[in-house]
DNA sequence: CCTGCTTGCACAATCGATAGAGCAAAGGGT
DNA sequence: ACCCTTTGCTCTATCGATTGTGCAAGCAGG
């Protein structure tokens, strides 16, 4: 018994709503209606809606969504665009949006754009004019100049992860989260504060970058506090590239005198370059290290010394995405979403 | 000096090739031709199409691809199915394709299934429904269902990393990766095979899963030949769930004198489990060890004790995975991509 | 001047679904 | 029997672009 259409050779001709209306002897809007569950406002008799969804099972009908599309001047396509995939944030970030857009009966496209300005701005056009319902920016470049392309195209809109000035944006409570896993890390040892007076630092990531500012504000405040003073040359923020970075951090510990006793990577990324370095280093001297990284990966658990993860919430971010679009406030609002410490052991 | 549109407040009234026309005095099919390409082979006079193409700028114009897609009964879209984001190979499959996918004009876009059959056969479902053009299945649990369902809608399709007898496919050449890898292990230490012997396991996966079965029938091969046999026990493949695996992987060293001298993992995601029993174990214990990982992650480069893994050429699968699409064979011909030893160090 | 070709466009049908408006038949009340 | 309401549909315009066909003007050749 098939139900499932006909298995036709090649290129199928596709069963529309006209067929269904020959073979039921019903009127292609009868068939419409039936199908896409407006029968009832438009009073039609259920036994006739049943027999022309049977039909429609019979032959294998498929709604054709870019018709539907084209009329409604809606696609039914939620997207979601972001810098990248392979890195755990984004990664969750895109699965938990799909999660969230499929129970909304919306279909989730994501998209990335490399870091590229350009590239964002062109996917963010071909999104457009494929008439997506709403668009999730996470993490990007210019987030504002895509909030302008939507407001033109009238296209409801949030930024995830990096704030905007024109739309409303969800974000990791970063400040907060970088004083958190500060202060593990003060706690990390029975060593008093003094200890770390100086030799403690902040490492990758770059300062003009909204979220990396708020994480660097947040670990002075905690350093300030408990060692009375932050130098200038305690936050190294010289970008992600892993290279960079690891370059950065072996002039960091090349004099032993002013040596890190503890430092703070921003993002995994950053921290697979500190990494390369710290794994050269002798194993007493990671050992007596404390670090700390902002992000999270479940690899970074079973490394050869503890280091403590801050955790974004990344189901939150896109619950609260989700709100926000929806209760359609106008205002840019941002909202502030914690993140979880996640300590070794 | 604006260009792109009129920046109005909500709901914008998109502008329309008529409305070029009503601008230009031209008629709508003159707009449309001058406007995709078309007008030469459509004898439309050179300085008229600068004309429509000035004015298109200045109204920031925007091609309604649904109602292009709708007349051609294409979309201009790719789609990409996958079980998940958030694993190294997926995630750069997901990265790979785009890039080959943006330099065909095509719209990448990318759907996870979650493993979950229903959910898979939804998603394509969908996809089709928007006339996707061409369809790549990665890992899918069921690829000739996914493959009837796009032969019933004349999609063109191939599977990636898990083969379909419906479809061309692209995959790792498993066996011959798994093989090179056991033999990488075998070479780890300066101890003759025999010490190897009965201590060598396979752990994680499914034997029914095809990739894993290949790896397995590879490292058959090379444990029988190196140490004269392999025992059924010696292959432990109970899923890929970490916790599982983590209590599988404390079975295997519960008794010393069985307990293996090498290790190989199949899949990060099995990996995960194995390592946090590994973690567990003495140092000591785990310095004896051999470890292997059928899939790249780069943190795993950086654990407690050194791991051989196998790297997938992804950028080589998805490659050939357009290839294949374009040589419209069909054929459902396996065409199998060679994986790279990433030893530690 | 007439025929025939080329140039440069316009007309109108079409893709498939949706939604406002309209209309006949059935039912209900008086 | 008459009027009004409800039921159950059908008709038709519409979304925006593409494309086969048609057609007038211009030009060349005879």
């Amino acid at each position: 018994m098939k139900v499932a259409g006909k298995n036709r050779p090649g290129a199928a001709k596709k069963t529309t709503i006209y067929d269904l209306a020959q073979l039921t002897g019903a009127s292609p809007s009868t068939v419409s209606a039936a199908l896409n569950g407006t029968w009832r406002q438009r009073r039609i008799k259920e036994s006739t809606v049943r027999q022309i969804q049977q039909t429609a099972l019979k032959e294998g009908y498929r709604t054709n969504l870019q018709a539907r599309g084209l009329r409604q001047s809606r696609s039914g396509l939620a997207g979601l665009i972001m810098p990248m995939y392979d890195n755990r944030f984004f990664a969750s970030l895109a699965q938990s949006f799909e999660v969230e857009a499929r129970q909304r009966g919306l279909c989730p496209i994501t998209v990335s754009t490399h870091r590229d300005p350009e590239e964002e701005q062109r996917t963010v056009d071909t999104l457009i004019s494929y008439a997506v319902d709403s668009l999730f920016v996470a993490g990007a470049t210019d987030p504002d100049a895509v909030s302008r392309l939507c407001a033109d195209a009238g296209v409801r809109h949030v930024n995830v992860d990096l704030p905007g000035r024109l739309a409303a944006s969800v974000i990791s409570d970063n400040r907060a989260g970088a004083m958190t896993l500060t202060e593990a890390m003060f706690d990390a040892r029975p060593d008093s504060d003094a200890h770390l007076k100086g030799r403690i630092f902040f490492l990758g990531g770059r300062e003009k970058d909204f979220a990396t500012s708020e994480r660097i504000a947040g670990f002075r405040a905690v350093v300030e506090r408990r060692t009375g003073t932050c130098a200038a040359e305690q936050v190294v923020a010289t970008g992600y590239n892993p290279e960079i970075v690891a370059k950065e951090a072996q002039k960091l510990f090349r004099d032993p005198a002013t040596a890190p006793r503890a430092l703070l990577v921003n993002s995994t990324i950053a921290f697979e370059g500190g990494l390369s370095f710290l794994a050269s280093l002798p194993p007493e001297t990671v050992e007596q290290l404390v670090v700390g990284c902002y992000d999270y990966d479940p690899f970074v658990r079973y490394l050869r010394f503890p280091v403590i993860m801050m955790r974004q919430d990344v189901e939150g971010l896109i619950r609260e995405a989700f709100r926000l679009l929806e209760s359609d406030t106008t205002k840019p609002e941002v909202v502030r979403v914690t993140p979880t410490l996640v300590t070794p052991g």
